[in-house]
RNA sequence: GGGCGAUUGGCGCAGCGGGAGCGCAGGACCCUUACAAGGUCAAGGUCACAGGUUCAAAUCCUGUAUCGCCCACCA
């Protein structure tokens, strides 16, 4: 047997271990027709990207999850892969290209997306490295990505389908339009944000005066626009307009004649209660225009720049335009006044360029009709949100779901697979690629644009088994047996970008089936100060820096004792500390029972304890099993790796261990017992603590003298903890009596502190019971004690009595006596059991109060009066024995 | 304008109807033969505030305050 070294060190075991378990295939997802599968499908992370704290949390919570399914026996598949990341991607190779000096005009199209998959190649197994070093269980060798042969057919299959059944359609419409990424995106792509900015109130003069008026004001937070102006609306019952309504104003700057409207849309209220109208360049504006069939002039380009309609003031970008707009009207005195006005502005989710409403022409999904099943599938249970409160959220988008455009101005992506026939004006969808039409035979021309990058992600819970027909890899029914998946973890950010898409389309393509039946919406990192965790900020703690320092199980339960069902998470690098310095404890334990079991014969059957000790740490782990496999099922991370951290080092370690020393050091068969009982706790605890801690339970688990067949990991090898077997091994007596041990040897320890006795000096202790059976318990623990304690005497009985000169300790149901000759400092000891007295004397008022409420005791659940009964005849018991104590010392 | 979350010892957090807990920091003592990344002992809180429900409230309800998120087309 390998001596373990003192202090565990991560670095010599995990790629190591990691290796093992890729070279045993213990990762790979095998269909097992004789089991229930539990299966995940990781949320692609982009090609671009690189480990940050979310991803780091939320793939060890998905490994915790699998970990321990796979440990149960389940037939158990990580499904993993990237996605393309159609913005993000293509900005990186732009990027690139930049340093040489070029355009991705320049290179071309065919040669760009060539380019974009070099990149890929390059640099897009990054994070999947990443996750190898976190100890992720995933099947990486069926790795996805949302743009390989088999994702690609996928994707034709959805938007033929959509198409042909008129549920994606093309539009004219005013969109988001990023002018930096110079594309459109999707109305939940853009990030709204409060900006200070000023509403500029301008008179547009009148054709002719009308009631001695000659000008109407208008406000308009971006004066701009102005050039886009087609009419001013005013609210059809303001009574300040009446008179202007039907009649021409004039714009300012181009002289363009602007009937004025009446719509509803106008709030009376806001500004002067007339608008300027700009169909081309604002939602709304549009909505008024198709009202009252008002021109759309388009004065932008997609640079965000003026176009030539804007006259003049072509060619300038839309900020200086404004600054040159304003110059002018105001020089010429069109400007009223101009106020401070905080309002959100959109920016790009990509590259935070503030997006411009720009009307263009654009395909649309349908959203409604797909909707309605995936609302139906969360209010009746079969999508369940943990925490629940976000199902909410997601009805409230779901309820209110607009039209998505999922067309991209970009390269790098799924292209729309529309194809035009110029001769005889066919337009199709196709799953196919064609090159002539198939009614003409004149050439075919594809549709320029890219799809959404989410509108390929939405189909990853049934894309990457395969599906629509099965690939290589894949047998056309493996998407039978392993959808619907059983979990899908994510952040909160991507709740409608990806999940609420994924349970639409797959109920859709999936004959009504829902893609995974728990949705967990773990907590959002932030760092210490309550800030979003940014690269670019410097606010960003890399995951792989805290490996290093902590070990990749030490990162992974540090973040697991931090998970709640809150919804952010101030990332605290101190449990990460407590974690490796938990795992090196885990180490130590271990390293105590190899030392101590070398001449130790393995046994199979499970134990049959007889020692009040084993009676009460196996009665601990039977609640622990419980704890943690309820707690995982539930998804409750945070208690469960609370829990496992109590036992094993406030339990396992600091008691059982403890007590176990004496006991090895006894007769043979003494020994044979315990050492079999410290075999058997630690290999159960190691099996709980594995989904969270892989390496170091792993790397322990293969030196246990176990009766093992083969030398397969635990991962594999090592069954789940089977609460319903332990549940045998539950004692209340065995856990109370140790608690009587507990107080003694405590009691000890505390008047040794205050006295200043060294450890060294042996103590004499008399200890007064409240009943022979507890007196003769501890007798019969007396080595125990002895060893834990340094007694070198212990008198126990019912009426012993107290010796001369002593300091005396109270607790449930004993006294302990402890002699000092010359040492007992009277006053300081009057003064603590004093402060002890009146400890006790609240605590028992307050019992007294409740148990002579005739309303508690009337209404209250019996074992809650019973227990409390039970607590304040105790109590009263210590006070006796507390102010006996007290008059003793006079 | 709606919605959600948070407010508990110096710091970070858990508990979410019946005896206020954890980690870190700080104090005293201890290199005790698994572990100083450790051990023992002690100290530290009117659970944001105000009402209410209840026999019983840190825990449930209402409101207030502060902080933070999300959604929303008010120019």
């Amino acid at each position: 047997m390998t001596e373990l070294a003192p202090q565990f060190d991560p670095k010599q075991i995990e790629t190591t271990l990691f290796d093992r378990w890729l070279k045993e295939g213990c990762f790979k997802g095998v269909a097992d027709s004789t089991s229930e599968p539990y299966d995940i499908t990781i949320p692609p992370p982009n090609v671009t990207g690189s480990l940050h704290m979310g991803h780091a949390l939320n793939n060890t919570l998905q490994d915790v999850l699998i970990r321990k399914n796979r440990m149960a026996g389940r037939a158990t598949r990580w499904v993993v892969g990237t996605d393309h990341a159609g913005i993000a991607t293509q900005n990186k190779v732009e990027q690139k290209l930049a340093k040489e000096g070029l355009t991705r005009y320049d290179v071309g199209r065919e040669a760009f997306i060539e380019k974009c998959w070099e990149w890929r190649e390059q640099y897009g197994s990054t994070i999947i490295d990443q996750l190898k070093a976190m100890g992720c269980s995933c099947d990486y060798s069926d790795e996805w990505f949302t743009m390989n042969e088999s994702y690609q057919r996928a994707v034709r299959e959805v938007f033929v389908d959509w198409y042909d059944k008129g549920l994606i359609y093309r539009g004219r419409r005013i969109i988001n339009w990023c002018p930096r990424c110079t594309t459109a995106l999707s109305d939940i792509e853009v990030e709204h944000e409060d900006v200070p900015g000023r509403l500029h109130y301008l008179n547009y003069p009148l054709e002719k005066p009308v009631g001695g008026r000659h000008f109407i004001t208008v406000a308009t937070t971006r004066p701009e626009t102005i050039l886009g102006d087609v009419a001013v609306a005013v609210h059809p019952d303001d009574e300040r307009y009446q008179e202007l309504i039907g009649s021409v104003a004039l714009l300012p700057l181009v002289g363009r004649k602007l009937e004025i409207i009446a719509d509803d849309y106008v709030d009376p209220a806001f500004g002067t209660g007339a608008v300027k109208i700009t169909p081309a360049h604002d939602p709304n504006d549009f909505e008024v225009g198709q009202r009252h069939d008002l021109e759309q002039i388009n004065v932008l380009d997609e640079h965000g720049a003026i176009n030539e309609l804007g006259g003049v003031y072509a060619g300038l970008d839309r900020y200086e335009a404004r600054k040159a707009i304003l110059a002018d009207l105001d020089a010429e005195g069109f400007v009223e006044k101009i106020e401070d006005h905080e309002h959100a502005v959109g920016h790009c989710y990509r590259c935070h360029t503030e997006i411009e409403p720009y009307l263009s022409d654009q395909w649309f999904v349908d959203m409604k009709p797909l909707a309605q099943p995936a609302i139906d599938a969360v209010r009746d249970g079969r999508v369940k949100f943990h925490p629940a409160r976000w199902s909410n959220v997601y009805f409230h988008w779901m309820e209110n779901i607009r039209d998505w455009c999922i067309s991209r101005q970009l390269w790098w992506g799924h292209r729309i697979p529309v194809f035009y026939c110029d001769a005889c004006g066919k337009q199709f969808a196709s799953k196919e690629d064609l090159t002539v039409c198939p009614d003409c035979g004149a050439p075919l021309r594809q549709d320029e644009d890219v799809l959404d990058t989410w509108f390929s992600s939405q189909l990853w819970p049934f894309a990457t088994f395969g599906w629509p027909i099965g690939d290589v890899s894949h047998a056309p029914e493996a998407v039978d047996y392993w959808y619907p998946t059983s979990a899908l973890s994510t952040a909160r950010d991507i709740l409608f970008l990806w999940v609420a898409r994924m349970i639409m389309s797959g109920l859709y393509f999936m004959d009504g089936q829902v893609p995974f039946a728990d949705v967990i919406i773990h907590p959002t990192v932030f760092n210490k100060e309550g800030k979003r965790m940014s690269k670019s900020l410097g606010t960003g703690v890399d995951p792989l820096d805290l490996m290093e320092t902590y070990g990749a199980d030490g990162m992974r339960f540090g973040l697991m004792l931090q998970v709640t069902g809150v919804q952010d998470l101030k990332f605290s690098e101190e449990k990460l500390l407590s974690s490796r310095n938990f795992a090196n404890k885990i180490w130590n334990a271990a390293r105590f029972v190899l030392m101590n079991t070398e001449d130790y014969t393995p046994v199979a059957a499970a134990p049959e304890p007889t020692h009040t000790a084993d009676k009460w740490i196996l009665s601990r782990l039977a609640t622990l099993v419980c704890q943690v496999s309820e707690g995982i099922d539930t998804f409750e991370f945070g208690e469960v790796a609370r829990a496992l951290y109590e036992f094993t080092w406030n339990e396992f370690c600091d008691w059982y261990i403890e007590l176990a020393k004496g006991r090895l050091q006894g007769s043979a068969g003494e020994r044979a017992e315990v050492q079999r009982m410290l075999v058997f706790v630690l290999d159960q605890t190691l099996r709980l603590l594995h989904p969270m801690m892989p390496f170091v339970t792993e790397e322990i688990w293969g030196k246990l003298p176990l009766v093992r067949e083969g030398q397969a990991s635990m991962l594999i090898r090592a069954a789940w903890p089977d609460a319903d077997a332990l549940a045998r091994y539950l004692d209340p007596q065995a856990e109370a009596a140790l608690s009587s041990i507990k107080m003694t040897i405590s009691a000890l320890r505390s008047t040794r502190a205050r006295y200043g006795i060294s450890p060294k000096t042996p103590l004499a202790a008399v200890i007064r019971t409240s009943t022979s059976g507890q007196a003769e318990f501890i007798i019969s623990r007396r080595a125990l004690i002895e060893s834990l304690a340094n007694t070198e005497s212990l008198e126990v009985g019912t009426d012993v009595a107290k010796p001369p000169a002593s300091v005396s300790m109270i607790g449930e149901g004993l006294e302990v006596f402890i002699p000092l000759e010359g040492l007992v400092d009277l006053k300081a000891e009057r003064m603590r059991l004093s402060k002890e007295q009146e400890k006790l004397q609240v605590e028992f008022d307050r019992l007294q109060r409740k148990l002579g409420n005739e309303g508690f005791l009337a209404k209250a659940a019996p074992e809650v009066v019973e227990k409390d009964r039970a607590r304040a005849e105790d109590l009263q018991g210590q006070l006796e024995k507390v102010v006996g104590q007290l008059a003793d010392l006079g």
